[in-house]
DNA sequence: TAAAAATACTCCATAGGTATTTTAT
DNA sequence: ATAAAATACCTATGGAGTATTTTTA
């Protein structure tokens, strides 16, 4: 598991097809696909039901995504934490 | 960023040692040092102070590996549910 | 049959290993 | 001098691309 991966997945549930979340992540659809599938393989849960209009989180999936969301804000916040913690030792030179 | 470097980089905030933390995750040295280095990098923060009886975390350092566990955390969480579901699933065959 | 997704390859980036060098007591 | 960490270099794994095939409404 890797934090792409959960990017990937948490971006195909809001646009509910891979290939347009492809699009917005500015990656091939093969790419998203395939991390989404290994992701799905590694959690043993399929994550969307895909359909010739797009894909649909499956109610197992939508736990998951929702969790892959936390984290990924979670990593956010770390690297806010961090440009604020440089900031603070720019601004204290000599401490 | 990645999973695997919030993960060394707690480690060796917990065994206040790089060599000692490598030992703990059967890694060599080289690795978590590297990973940690490039952690440190892409944050633009110090997160030990390294001396020869080992390694300590800086207090800006501190904070941010805080959050890395947290991160860790919930990928643990999600891991967990992944589980519950596949067996939910087995359990119910026909639905 | 036409869209969306999956697969088959190829290439390149990077994680990790061993061996070695540098650093700090 | 020596223990710990950093660096150099090499290999293998895997992420992403293009081209193609398979699926399904």
């Amino acid at each position: 598991m890797n934090l792409e991966q959960l990017g990937y997945a948490v971006e195909v549930a809001k646009a509910r097809s891979f290939s347009a979340a492809s699009k917005r992540l500015f990656l091939s659809q093969s790419a998203v696909s395939q991390a989404v599938m290994n992701l799905e393989e590694e959690l043993g849960v399929k994550l969307y039901l895909r359909t010739k209009s797009g894909a649909s989180v499956t109610p197992e999936g939508s736990l998951l995504i929702a969790k892959a969301e936390e984290i990924l804000n979670k990593v956010d916040e770390l690297k806010l934490a961090a440009r604020r913690q440089q900031g603070a030792n720019a601004a204290e030179p000599a401490e």
